[in-house]
DNA sequence: CTCCATTAACTAACTAGTTAATTGTAGCAT
DNA sequence: ATGCTACAATTAACTAGTTAGTTAATGGAG
């Protein structure tokens, strides 16, 4: 079948996704409702009729992206069999996501530094799996005398603070890089930046020698 | 002379604590001019009075709070003689403000999620500023061959990204701690906090031993 | 008496959300 | 195939409340 007038489904995908731009660029209260009909060139009833209101729409996307990223790093870290492996795989597919997904920092970010306002079950929980991931793996290894003098909620914080921050400020070290001629990473790539990131947290964790490390 | 009933620079002050509060919690677009005005009790026309328009109010408190951290970390990096000690004094200087002003890092965090869309110039330069107070630190450190593959601004974002996810999350890490019986932190006072980053980044950056450090 | 500080009342534009009417289409009987 | 039908998808027009910002008049203090 050819282009159809009506596709519940196109619709439903097309509002979502410049939903998720919008949201990510000025925040929830930042975007109305008729800029998102606008942006997909739908009637803004449209909205209503299939997330029944902004917060609902709000919420789906929030849902969307977070189950999105947290099934990755869960797939990516199946395919690990040793501790060091599954930390890094932790980190790399987190960066990875977030440069692939770069609306998702600042949603990200945004909704907690609204204390989660808008979503409070759904942020904390989402935030509490992701933490309990890496929890358990940097809580493995430590058992394993692999890690020494381990706060995992810090160690969790330097991980995807690190990461989201540079994601976020992308055009910002860019410009300061050509501007200024600072040397903000502004050409790094983001496996370069993970990889350091792993690096120097097994620097941290006071880890002797790098082993079996999962297949990237 | 007693409490006036005109006092411009108290009603103006008191706007921008009000504001500051607001403006941290729910955003720049979350908050109204008529909820500033009415937290102030004052007239809403007083807002436009002295700070021209909402944005303008706006620019003065970041303007005010991105100063007031910018100038503590250097007062107290002066004090030290050692590269060491001013990194240390950097690291639990910003800790030591964004708790004791926990409006600033949602500011902060969300004012980069934006893009500086609010405010381009003013966060693109106080961005820079504390980077390159830091970037000499490291960049110093490195020549006297005390710090081995160190990436600055990635170093950076891990020093603040770190710090201003632990402030911000902490009534969410309480939360967490109380109903889920997780470790998060939630009794962990910030200079354990950030004596921890700091150990932590030495580990990272190879330094041998712990020599001058600066004085508390 | 003269400014600076403050106020109430106003506006025009925008906000989320509703509603009733309309259109397209898949499925089914013929 | 054709026509009918029922329901899902879509629309324009509307509302009631809120928004940032203005203005002209009024207050107090030096």
């Amino acid at each position: 079948m050819a282009k159809q007038k009506r596709d519940a489904a196109a619709t439903q995908s097309k509002i979502m996704q410049n939903a998720m731009e919008l949201f990510a660029k000025k925040g929830f209260e930042g975007v109305s409702v008729d800029e998102v009909a606008a942006a997909s060139e739908i009637n803004k009833a449209m909205i209503f009729y299939y997330f029944k209101n902004k917060a609902g729409l709000y919420e789906a996307v929030m849902q969307g992206v977070l189950e999105a990223m947290y099934k990755e790093i869960v797939e990516a870290d199946k395919c690990c069999q040793s501790t060091l492996g599954e930390l890094k795989a932790f980190i790399t597919t987190y960066a990875s996501f977030a440069k692939r997904y770069p609306y998702f920092p600042p949603l990200f970010l945004r909704e907690l530094s609204d204390n989660s306002a808008h979503l409070p079950e759904l942020m904390f929980e989402s935030m509490k799996k992701l933490f309990v991931l890496l929890s358990g793996i940097l809580q493995k290894g430590e058992k394993e005398g692999l890690f020494k003098d381990v706060i995992p909620m810090i160690v969790h914080f330097m991980i995807i603070g690190t990461i989201n921050l540079y994601v976020t400020t992308d055009t910002l070290r860019k410009k300061a890089e050509n501007e200024d001629g600072l040397d903000t990473c502004g050409s790094c790539e983001i496996d370069e930046v993970s990889e350091y990131i792993y690096k120097k947290i097994l620097l941290m964790l006071e880890v002797d020698d790098e082993k079996n490390i999962c297949r990237s």
